[in-house]
DNA sequence: GGATTTTACTTTGTACACGATAAATATAGA
DNA sequence: TCTATATTTATCGTGTACAAAGTAAAATCC
């Protein structure tokens, strides 16, 4: 390890410094996306995923939803309110929870999502598959590893982790990768 | 590829479902990352990362700072304006080209630089440099696969990426890794 | 030398994303 | 029954992130 200036320490290894770049990249694509989508559909990344359970779920409680996507309730929520404002979706009290608030989408947003068919994940699902078997199983133990490490950092910080499976609390979320080092 | 109620693609792959969701988890382990640096260290993931820059660079303008850590210029100003407020930079005019802001970090910041050695790069590093060596090139090529894959599809899309070089406008960004496909 | 274009930043507007907290309601227990 | 606790959702505050518009200064063109 080498020392900068500041003091902190920078990357010797090779790999390492190529591997956050890549990921930033990757992150960097998955944003670029979705503001295309914005643009294409009128619609976001996060909108369309939820637009797309719920038409799927049929009328559920927001919390159920949100689970369902995997984003917190309040995002959920802010979501919620730029989907109604533009009627994909309506909002009633259920009646025997008065707690509870029903979400359900409307047929416009069923066409919506029907004709929608660029979701990030469907043209990455038909490219993914053109590789050959031996990369789909390296790419996934690649990953798989970096999973392990990064959230391995995580656990002694975030006991928010340990209270739900890694499945559950890994899901969301999604800003700053720009931690990662730049190149 | 099966249909949904909802009349989109899921993808049959296993692979590539397991594939996205790894990338969630690592991205969700970035902002938990970020989150819990600004709970300890009272700065967050990008903001200790533009301070750190701008330690090791010395007082420069705000565009190269910019580049420097792969965000847009609106961003990196907004980043400035909180940075400043608590005094760990200091903004003044060029003398010479007066459209210029010159970014200078101040001793203090300097210091927290210093004393915050667990940015997530530098454990992340740590934790990958254990890795033999197969492991990181075989990491490190199937992001790049990734890269490619995700890449590509945008190129078509956002004219945006055809106007900079790849390595310079697909580097920063990150929310909403959300549009990847829940479990 | 004045008009036009380019460059460098900031500002504004939109959209996430989270945690913390508040408000409303339901359920349990005294 | 009536308070104590738990659950569910909404709201608020902070912090990214970007594009587009706005401003000011420099460079270039004619």
């Amino acid at each position: 390890m080498t020392e900068t200036p500041s003091g902190a320490f920078q990357p010797d290894d090779f790999f390492c410094e190529q591997v956050l770049i890549a990921l930033r990249r990757i992150i960097r694509a998955v944003d670029l996306r979705s503001r295309t989508l914005l643009q294409q559909h009128g619609l976001t990344g996060p909108q369309l995923t939820v637009l797309k359970s719920l038409c799927d779920m049929g009328e559920v409680p927001v919390g159920e939803l949100a689970k369902q996507v995997h984003l917190s309730q309040g995002t959920v929520t802010g979501i919620l309110d730029r989907l109604s404002r533009r009627e994909f979706v309506v909002r009633r009290r259920c009646d025997v929870d008065k707690r509870r608030m029903l979400v359900i989408a409307t047929p416009q947003a069923a066409a919506i999502v029907r004709d929608a068919p660029s979701l990030l994940q469907e043209q990455f699902v038909h490219e993914f598959a053109k590789l050959a078997d031996w990369e789909k199983s390296q790419t996934l133990s690649s990953l798989q590893r970096i999973v392990a490490i990064m959230e391995a950092e995580g656990i002694g910080a975030t006991p928010m982790l340990a209270t739900g499976a890694i499945d559950e609390s890994a899901e969301n979320a999604a800003d700053r990768l720009n931690e990662l080092p730049p190149a």
